[in-house]
RNA sequence: GUGGCCAUCGUUCAAUGGUUAGGACCGCGGUUUGUGGAGCCGCAGAUGAGGGUUCAAUUCCCUCUGGCCACC
């Protein structure tokens, strides 16, 4: 029946299970969401989120619009690559431009322009990331903003009042997160317990109305604490569950490992799980296989704007030399607009002429490059065919841990084709079609 | 034409009569996971040419070459 439980994991306990009690109903979610298929062979699973923007079709990768954007892209970008929801920080936003300013404005969807789903992170970690901390206690978490130095406090409270002004379709409750390997043992577990009390805090200071509240599991890379704060976020009524405190410096196996923990402690829960920070296509891939449906990461974006272009079986350095002189695009199987108007000479070139245009391009790619993936993946689930193209999935995902890329070596099938190559297809059909015959010729070795 | 000043990695600056002449930028690579177009880590790269003084010259002297300034 699990370990015993520590003095302050029980008193916390007793406290939720009593504040729960004294809970505002949620009724209906806002983050309805619809299990379609599970793969016979593992965890896996496909489903849709209804959400009051749209619908999420799972597994999904949310791309990471910190300050209301997507760092050189506009909606319109977003839209035609493919996402489905993307994600803003409170913190960013609470300090420039001003939740209040972003309310008054209608919104962070009408203040951007984006009429897709959004979720805000809590700000639980720019608190302790960016900013020098002041002090952390049971109140909350009092910092400096990294802009001006001002000082403030954010508590689960104040980061509720936030999200709901900024008015994104879910909001995160608000958390201390740990990464394992700064902190001892106990810290660890000390901050999963207060995580646990202010999510208690979270749900009592949020009024549901249209938007979703999801909470989040703590607990490092310890399997047992990983079991105990999924257990008592399960207990409480959010739209959603995260995982929290992975996608830090943690081993492959580390996070596997809580992973498996969280997930079999959810086992029978009906709500969507969302592991907070991870963005490299092979871990995507390892956390879809034991059960989890969203992501969100800066990195496909990040490594774009400094040169590195994820492609079908590994990576590219832009600035590297090579580029110079290539004429093919990034990726010849690919279905972005990069992809199918521009060389490799070209965004070299950008990048070396510190040009825009170098960092929209590529972040274009990367993030399509990454929602096709995903894209592949839901297909594959809900064919039920995912083990047999597991191992194909990994041979052309990519990204971090894939081979580095020489001009000899790339997966190319491609004729030297001198001018124009499809047209970039912005809405689904040609785009599917495209990216099918691509898929087929993967077949040949 | 005369006088003065200058000449060090691709660029821009340091240093020194005596181990491997240093930095920055550029170049060649690497790193990046609930956002820094930032940062960080490696590697490569130079004493204009020819003489002389000296145990020893990138350093001091002469000539040449090139550049800058002033005067005619």
């Amino acid at each position: 029946m699990g370990p015993p439980l520590s003095q302050g994991e029980r008193s916390a306990r007793l406290a939720a299970l009593s504040d729960a009690a004294t809970l505002p109903v949620r009724g209906t979610s806002p983050a309805r969401f619809e299990l379609l298929a599970t793969d016979p062979a593992g965890g896996a699973r496909s489903g849709r989120l209804h959400l009051p923007h749209g619908v999420v079709e799972t597994p999904d990768f949310m791309p990471v619009g910190t300050n209301a954007t997507v760092k050189s892209l506009d909606p319109d970008d977003l839209r035609n690559l493919g996402a489905q929801i993307i994600l803003a920080n409170t913190y960013h936003l609470y300090l420039r431009p001003g939740h209040e300013r972003v309310a008054r404005m209608g919104g962070l969807n009408r203040f951007m322009d984006w009429d897709r789903p959004i979720l805000t992170d809590s700000g639980g970690f720019q608190v302790v990331s960016l900013g020098p901390l002041m002090r952390i206690g049971e109140e909350g978490a009092r910092f400096r903003s990294h802009l001006d130095g001002s000082q403030h406090l954010f508590t689960p409270e104040r980061s509720m009042e936030v999200q709901q002004a900024l008015a994104p379709d879910i909001a995160v409750a608000f958390d201390q997160p740990v990464m394992p390997g700064a902190s001892s043992p106990r810290d660890v577990e000390r901050a999963m317990e207060r995580t646990h009390r202010w999510a208690v805090r979270s749900l009592r200071a949020h009024r549901k109305g249209d938007q979703a509240l999801f909470g989040i599991a703590q607990g490092g890379i310890d399997p047992d604490l990983r079991a105990r704060s999924a257990a008592f976020i399960r207990a409480l009524p959010f739209d959603g569950i995260n995982l929290g405190g992975l996608a830090g410096d943690e081993t492959p196996e580390q996070r596997n490992r809580a992973v498996e923990a969280t997930i079999a402690a959810l086992e029978g829960d009906g709500r969507v799980r969302y592991l907070m920070g991870l963005g490299s296509p092979l871990d995507l891939l390892d956390a879809v296989l034991r059960g989890v449906d969203l992501f969100d990461s800066v990195l496909p974006a990040r490594v774009a704007r400094t040169g590195q272009a994820w492609v079908a079986g590994g990576r590219l350095n832009l600035y590297n030399a090579r580029h110079l002189d290539e004429e093919q695009p990034l990726d010849a199987r690919c279905d972005c607009r990069t992809c199918a108007r521009f060389s490799r000479a070209y965004l070299a070139h950008l990048f070396r002429a510190e040009e825009l245009l170098a960092y929209r391009l590529l972040t274009i790619h990367n993030l399509r490059h990454l929602a096709s993936f995903m894209a592949r993946i839901r297909t594959a689930i809900r064919s039920g065919t995912l083990a047999t193209e597991l191992p194909q999935l990994r041979a052309t995902a990519g990204g971090p841990g894939t081979p580095r890329l020489g001009s000899g070596d790339e997966p190319e099938e491609a004729p030297a084709r001198g001018a124009m190559r499809p047209r970039y297809a912005a809405e689904g059909r040609v785009a599917v079609r495209t990216r099918k015959r691509a898929v087929e010729s993967e077949g040949r070795e």
